[in-house]
Formats: structure tokens, C-alpha cells, sequence
DNA sequence: GTCTATACAAAGATAGAC
DNA sequence: GTCTATCTTTGTATAGAC
């Protein structure tokens, strides 16, 4: 075994760890998961955790972080973008938010929690000081509220289409067990909802 | 003391541990609530909450289908009533949940807790066996729909309205800390919600 | 009914062998 | 790098005094 293989195992093993890890502490969050689930969901000791992370805190961290990134860093960019009207934003972020809930269905809940238990604090380093008021998206809506004579705060445009997009998935088991939908009919409806919401939002807005 | 005050006293500490214990189940979830927490929120001593409720987890299912009950319960009675419109519903959906919201703003985190980390048999025992496609409410939407010549599922006009009414509450420590607004502030936009929701609900559903 | 003290169980972290 | 065994801390439940 030369260094090249012992370099692959050993970012493999850290890498199942932490994508094990990803797994539990999204859908338990960090009081209800236990490393000894960590472990056993990585199909390694619980002693590697330590091992490669130090603490299950540290791993949480890089966890967290990761699940911030993927639900409101990614969105900066688009909401800051000159070169895109404000209908393409509104597809843009449906879009985004579909597309990337439906390979991580528990991310919602995860950073809900997070939220509710952690000082505000925390959000000031991973996401800068933007506030939506601030941005292109805001400025263009204000235009258009201009043209049509109408006073709408920008976080009304901004909370409608999160919410319309990110909380049927937040409530899907809860949705799904009420109604006796199997999971690809729910599915259905997501992707319905892709094409669905930006039209809603157009015309809400339009009012 | 006579017997009056004893029973007084009686119901009053576990009343209190009951509140406490709602207070910090609702913010912190089951796994995040260590009993002694609510028995210093309570100011009461660890072994009480033994002695009134025999367990943590008896205690927690007790808050549980409370706020069950507040969340879901209270509306299944607004979905088939055959005496209010369409509208009419859709206007008390809203006014229900932002009203109940403001009170208790940690419900819907608490909720989709439970329903995220639980079997889905939980719901079966709380609401009965009503799907909301067997609702007044889905069959007055439909006869709406047919007028318009139009199809669309009764669910995403229920997710709309929840989505709508919902998520800004569960997400508001995030859009504060976010957009540096204060609690003031926020309920004032929530205020402006329970106003616009139902407008946008009917211009969106009558495209 | 309420409190103090404590038993008992679960979970996080680490030492040391391989 | 990985494992087994163990220490330490934290959390739940209960016994017994008042």
C-alpha cells in the first residue's frame, strides 16, 4: 500500500463520516442525534468521530454550515444578479429551491430549528450583511410597485415565494400521512408547483 | 387550610409546571429539553415533574396534542363547515392562524418537528380520518374550478394558503435577524398579511 | 405537596492496544 | 487508522425526610 491509497482511505473514511453525519443531524438535528448514531450510520467506531472531527460539536459546525450554504447562500447571487429581470429571478429561485428540496427534503426543518434555537448571531458570518431590502431584486420590485401606484414591502414578494416553494416540503410527511399520497404523487405536486408558483406569484403581485 | 385551598394550590403547581413545560417543549423540541430546564422555568424543584406527570415523555405527549390540537385541530371544523363560502374560508384559514401565530409563534417549528422525527401514525389518532380532498372546502373549490375550466389539485390551494400563513412565522427569528427588523416591525408586516393573504389567494386561483 | 439526596441509564470523550 | 474498553458528564427517575 503506497501513500497514494493510504491518502484515498483515509478522505474516504472522513468523508463516509461526515456524509454520515450530514444524514443524521438533518433529519434528528444536534440534541436528538447521538455520535453512536453517527457511527453506526458511517459503518465505522464511534471513536473515529473523535478521531477526524474532534467533537461532535466541531462536526455539527461543518454540517450546519454546509445546510446554510445550500438553503441561503446560494440564493445571494441570483437575488443580486443585474442581468436578470425580476420575472427570471422569480423562475430562478422557484427552481432552485425545487430542484435542490427534492434531493434534500430535510434541509428546511434542519435550518428552521437551527434558527429557533441559536442566537441571531450566528447568521451574520454566513451570509454577510445583505438584507433582501438591499438587493437588485428589491430595487426592481420597488420599480414595478412604482408603475402600478402600489406600496408593497419587497420581504412580502420575498416571503411569498420562499414560502409557497419551501414549505410543502417542510410538511410533506405531515401532508403525505394526512392524505394517504405515496411519494411519487407528491413528487407530482412539487414539480407542478415549479411550474405553478412563478405564474401565482406574477399575478399576486399584479393586484 | 382547608380542603378548597389544598385542591387550589394543587392544580395550580402542576398547572405551572405544565406551562413551563409547554414554554420550553414548544421552543426547544423533545430531544433539546432536558427536564431540568422545566423545572427551573417552572421554579420548581426536578421531582415534581415525577410526581405530577410520572415522566418526561408523558409530560411532552400531553403538549404534544395540545398544540396538535391548536395547529390542526381547530380547523377541521372550518374545512366542513357547509354554512361559510369558499371565501369566507379562506379569509378565517388566515385570520386563524395569524391570530393563533402571534400568541404562539414556536407552534409551526415544534409541529413540523414532531411530524419529521415521528411515524406518521402519530396523525391517524388527532385528526381523524379526514383527508382535506374529502372536505367542503375541496368540493366547493372544485365546483370553482369547473366553472373556470380549470384543474387544479385542492391541495396546493390548501398548501398555498398554509404556506403563506405559516412559514412567515416560522422562519421570523431568520427574516429578523436577516433584515435587521424588529419584533414590531415583524408584526406589523404580519399584521398587513392577514389583509393581503386572502387577496392574493383569489386573484392566484382564478388565473 | 414539596424538597434533598441519590440511584441508574445514556451519551460524549479519550486512552491505549493493534 | 481503527478498534475495544473505560472514564466522565449529563439527564431521568425515585426514595425518603419534612
Amino acid at each position: 500500500m503506497n501513500d497514494k491509497d493510504n491518502i484515498a482511505k483515509s478522505e474516504s473514511t472522513e468523508q463516509k463520516i461526515k456524509e454520515a453525519a450530514r444524514r443524521v443531524f438533518t433529519s434528528k438535528g444536534y440534541a436528538g442525534t447521538r455520535t453512536r448514531d453517527i457511527a453506526e450510520e458511517s459503518g465505522y467506531n464511534l471513536a473515529l468521530i473523535n478521531y477526524y472531527f474532534r467533537s461532535k460539536e466541531k462536526l455539527f459546525e461543518i454540517i450546519m454550515m454546509e445546510n446554510l450554504q445550500l438553503f441561503i447562500g446560494s440564493i445571494i447571487g441570483m437575488l443580486n444578479n443585474e442581468a436578470t429581470s425580476l420575472d427570471e429571478k422569480i423562475d430562478q429561485l422557484v427552481t432552485y429551491y425545487v430542484d435542490m428540496l427534492m434531493v434534500n427534503p430535510g434541509i428546511p426543518v434542519f435550518i428552521l430549528n437551527l434558527v429557533n434555537n441559536n442566537p441571531s448571531a450566528l447568521f451574520e458570518g454566513v451570509l454577510g450583511g445583505n438584507t433582501v431590502s438591499d438587493t437588485v431584486f428589491a430595487t426592481q420590485f420597488k420599480e414595478q410597485m412604482k408603475k402600478k401606484k402600489l406600496t408593497i414591502h419587497p420581504l412580502h414578494l420575498f416571503m411569498n415565494i420562499v414560502s409557497l416553494t419551501v414549505f410543502p416540503f417542510a410538511s410533506a410527511p405531515m401532508i403525505k400521512a394526512k392524505n394517504g399520497i405515496s411519494d411519487e404523487e407528491y413528487n407530482q405536486l412539487m414539480l407542478e408547483r415549479k411550474i405553478l408558483i412563478p405564474k401565482w406569484i406574477k399575478v399576486m403581485m399584479d393586484m
